[in-house]
DNA sequence: CTTATCATGTTTGTAATACAAACTGGTTTG
DNA sequence: CAAACCAGTTTGTATTACAAACATGATAAG
């Protein structure tokens, strides 16, 4: 059953905030900074933040902390565990709802 | 940015189950019954039973129940809207998949 | 020097919710 | 009649997404 791939799909990218962070990072190929991405996708600080902490728990991105101008910069970067989830995810969409067409 | 294109996606669908359901029910374009679902995709009745009362609330689905020796019968049913925004969904997927290839 | 303001994140309190256990209403079996 | 069964629903709990409040340090004002 096409349905079940689902189960394949790891968690943390079934939420719609973390796939817009994940498909963002995944599409940058480099290091995308903490305000870039609280304007990109529209977020407060504190939701970013505590997103950010469980997709490094979950090995999907990398955390860098750097200082430019003696403040503190947050950098993150999508792994290769998180480019590689983020295939699964939609491979498993694809099959799911290609069969529903 | 195509990473935004999730902003347009029916919040219930960002969940596992339901887009299984979903899925499901769009794919079999006729009423499936509570305990085919169930068994299809292993979950317990009180999960279905919520998650389908959601998909009703939402519009997503059309519930229906009749009599079949003496037992109920409950069926479901994609309504044009569900799956239209099954449909949504997968446009935001592909648009997230070709940017980040 | 002292106080205020801004910049960058983090921690915490709360409201929403996914899930299964317990319950309900009715039917069949012993 | 009682016990087991069927088809879902309601409820209690544990998780979690979110923003408000907090922390830390830099720059500005007085």
């Amino acid at each position: 059953m096409a349905a079940n791939e689902l189960i394949n799909v790891h968690p943390s990218l079934f939420d719609r905030v973390r796939l817009g962070i994940m498909a963002h990072l995944s599409l940058a190929k480099k290091t995308v900074d903490f305000n870039t991405l609280l304007t990109e996708l529209e977020l407060t600080r504190g939701n970013l933040s505590t997103h950010m902490k469980k997709l490094e728990d979950d090995g999907l991105v990398r955390i860098d902390k750097t200082f430019v101008d003696r403040k503190t910069r947050t950098t993150y970067l999508c792994t290769g565990k998180g480019r590689k989830e983020v295939q699964v995810y939609l491979a498993a969409v694809e099959a799911v709802l290609r069969s529903s067409l």
